[in-house]
DNA sequence: ACAGGGTGT
């Protein structure tokens, strides 16, 4: 049909409007082509006060010159040149050339991320060596950064010889030879392409940080090299420790040492154990404060509550100590991933004057987040970690000490820029009694979405699979009870049609078996919306507690059936005042923000909410639309080299309220929830008469979270939950209303759990 | 009668 794709493909990456005489009042870039054709971006001073979300960040790319590219990278080269990998190239290319499987531990600062693709790349073109190179990272940010600064090095534009791949972004094209991309994409690939026959070299960056999708990574490439791939060339990166179990997990691969580039860090500790640790890491900085040079403090507590509770009581000591002494004034600020996005970007701000800044940060700042200018850093030694429980199916949150290699990781927070100081709040001996690795993430998480991974792939035997850390039997047969369940897999245990296509979704298995019954239901697009929302972490954020019973009654006054039905119709709601009511053009966003900042909602968020729906649109249209070409064959496409699918409100959709106000529709509402049980049996708690509820599956006590629409709300019949924590008690979180006679519908449907359990 | 560590498709 069309002999333009790739021009096609290329614009519907910048699809969105733009109305020109209709800008936004604060918050917005002003792009300008000056005579060289360069565009320029200038942000036009924000004159609002600091507290909105100013995050309509997209990040643009500068098509430059090739003069303008080649006067770049030579004045990097001489930078390139001091980095310790730079300087062992030699040594570093003679091993990864001879070897199939190379281990490479490099300290921060060694330039490996950077460097080693680079010195690949130019080797296979100068041998005329076939294929590209990809190198996988845990988070979006660092393959995008990683990619933009190498493309600059390189003298290329971001997407010609060096592209990354991120869930809605992709820069690559054709040309590119080396793709930074998130381990989510390359798995995302592998369920495509099993054989990654495009790839030569593929490089697993931060190993050690062992999540879980890393963890699966190494699995699959194991079996590829023994089978069907003899030919690709592997090369494990980790930032020191932990070598020797990549090695022998690669039939002894070599292991090669780079030592990085970072200044010295001494490290203090306590003679007496704390007993109160928001009081020591406040003691700390008060004594760093009078005691030490300039430079900030960065300071590692478990949780959001120690931190917002460190933050007031700093404040308010720090002006008196400032006044009475002459010593900097200290400014807290907090940093937490549930805190509004404005909020966390103010810890990157600069404090001008006699004043020191101090942080307190979950772990959110020990890899995901870097700081500069800090000098100092007291670490409590904790850290919360999710445990999921496989007999109970629940989460546990845990505050928990932590192992050697973390306090290692936020000691070299000080020591970026300069030489540090350390202060951890624990004796000596009880850091000697830490273990010296974290638990990987896979041991102590739900697997159902890995061994869907596994199954969709053709795996057969998964508990001998290639595991790189077997996560053990019981929760590998856990994971397929669930799948069974949830029809994804048959009586034999092999994956049927339901399962495949669940595979294909971009969502959790729980999730994607909810949006195909949705489409068996006539419910589909609502329950996208829902769905959508649901896959967004930290989209209604926790208000302030002055602010909160206000936010509350705001929520519940906009949310007519969220009231009665709970959070899911809640969602529901408001995404179609967001979506439908707010407007979609630049000019109302401003509108748009206001709004989700009185409802304490994330509008970037939303933003994403948006996203995510669109994609899940088309990749159902294309899963269920029997008009439709496989969906294979249109995701390997599509999906993977563009951004987002093509979506237009098209007749595969039924306009959502042709003939009801959704919130007036009854029976649409009740079908929805009734889809929702379908994917969330489990997550069935009855009431009982002293106003308790009561898990179907175990008969565990479950409340209702205090951030639930129902958490005043007393009286259910029986509720379902997306989610079941236990924190300080089992909390069940997206709670919904459920009628007694909806489950008797489930049981005559043949599900046993609930039968056996609701009768007894 | 009152609260959630961090990633990713």
């Amino acid at each position: 049909m069309n002999k333009n794709s790739k021009t096609t493909k290329k614009s519907s990456k910048h699809r969105s409007k733009v109305h020109p005489f209709n800008r936004p009042k604060r918050n917005h870039a002003n792009i300008n082509i000056n005579n060289n054709g360069k565009k320029i971006v200038k942000f036009i001073e924000n004159n609002s006060d600091a507290d909105d979300e100013n995050d309509d960040y997209e990040f643009v790319h500068h098509q430059n010159t090739k003069t303008e590219l080649k006067e770049k990278a030579n004045k990097l080269l001489s930078i390139r040149k001091t980095l310790p990998v730079y300087q062992n190239k030699n040594e570093i290319m003679k091993y990864l050339t001879e070897n199939q499987v190379t281990v490479l531990i490099g300290e921060t600062g060694s330039g490996k991320s950077t460097q080693i693709p680079q010195f690949l790349l130019n080797f296979f073109q100068e041998n005329k060596i076939r294929g590209s190179i990809a190198v996988t990272q845990p988070r979006r940010v660092a393959a995008i950064n990683l990619a933009t600064r190498v493309a600059s090095e390189y003298g290329c534009n971001i997407g010609s010889y060096v592209g990354y791949s991120v869930r809605f972004d992709n820069t690559t094209s054709s040309t590119t030879k080396l793709k930074y991309l998130t381990d989510g994409m390359l798995l995302r690939e592998l369920m495509m392409n099993p054989t990654l026959k495009e790839y030569n070299t593929i490089i697993i960056d931060e190993a050690h940080e062992r999540t879980v999708l890393t963890d699966i990574i190494l699995g699959f490439l194991k079996s590829l090299i023994h089978k069907s791939r003899p030919d690709l060339k592997i090369i494990v990166m980790s930032a020191t420790l932990q070598a020797e179990k990549f090695s022998q997990f690669f039939d002894n691969a070599p292991i090669l040492f780079v030592e990085g580039r970072k200044f010295n860090v001494t490290q203090y500790y306590l003679k007496a154990p704390s007993d109160d640790i928001v009081d020591s890491v406040i003691r700390s900085c008060v004594q760093i404060n009078q005691g030490e040079q300039m430079g900030d403090i960065l300071c590692f507590l478990p949780g959001q509550e120690e931190i917002d509770k460190a933050v007031t009581i700093l404040n308010k000591i720090s002006e008196i100590i400032h006044k009475e002494t002459s010593v900097p004034l200290m400014i807290a600020y907090p940093l937490y991933a549930a805190l509004p996005p404005a909020k966390q970007a103010l810890v990157f701000n600069r404090v001008k004057g006699f004043k020191r800044k101090v942080i307190f940060s979950t772990n959110i700042a020990e890899t995901s987040v870097t700081i500069s200018g800090v000098k100092f850093v007291v670490d409590s030694g904790l850290r919360k970690v999710k445990v999921w429980r496989h007999q109970l199916g629940l989460a546990t949150l845990l505050t928990v000490p932590i192992s050697k290699a973390s306090a290692m990781q936020r000691c070299g927070r000080a020591g970026r820029e300069s030489e540090g100081k350390c202060y951890r709040l624990y004796r000596t001996n009880d850091y000697k009694k830490l273990p010296d690795q974290t638990e990987p993430e896979i041991a102590r998480s739900n697997v159902t979405s890995p061994v869907l991974m596994l199954k969709k792939y053709g795996v057969q035997d998964i508990i001998n699979w290639t595991w790189f850390e077997n996560p053990g039997k019981e929760a590998i047969i856990m994971g397929l009870q669930e799948l069974y369940q949830l029809g994804a897999l048959d009586d034999f245990g092999k994956i049927t049609k339901r399962g495949e296509q669940m595979s294909l979704l971009p969502i959790q298995p729980h999730l994607s078996s909810v949006l195909i019954k949705a489409s068996e239901c006539n419910c589909l697009s609502e329950v996208i919306d829902i769905v959508s929302c649901l896959s967004v972490e930290n989209l209604l954020l926790n208000p302030q507690p002055e602010e909160r019973d206000e936010v509350n009654e705001r929520r519940l006054s906009l949310c007519n059936s969220g009231r009665h039905y709970g959070d899911l119709i809640m969602l529901k709601e408001l995404f179609d005042i967001y979506f439908y009511d707010l407007g979609k053009d630049v000019a109302s966003s401003v509108e748009r923000q206001d709004w989700c900042k009185e409802l304490c909602i994330s509008y970037r968020g939303f933003k994403n909410v948006v996203k995510i729906r669109e994609q899940l649109r088309t990749y159902c249209k294309w899963l269920f639309d029997s008009n439709s070409k496989t969906f294979s064959k249109k995701i390997k496409k599509n999906s993977i080299n563009t951004n987002i699918g093509e979506d237009k409100e098209d007749d595969f959709y039924s306009t959502p309220f042709l003939n009801k106000k959704f919130s007036e529709d009854k029976d649409k509402i009740e079908s929805i929830l009734k889809c929702f049980l379908t994917g969330f049996t489990k997550n069935i708690a009855i009431g009982m008469p002293d106003r308790s509820y009561r898990t179907v599956t175990t008969g565990e006590t479950v409340s209702v979270h205090p951030s639930s629409l129902l958490f005043l709300n007393k009286a259910c019949p029986a509720i379902m939950y997306t989610e079941y924590v236990f924190t300080t008690k089992g909390y069940a979180r997206n709670v919904s209303r459920i009628e007694l006679s909806w489950l008797q519908e489930i049981v005559t449907n043949g599900h046993a759990v609930v039968k056996e359990k609701v009768a007894s």
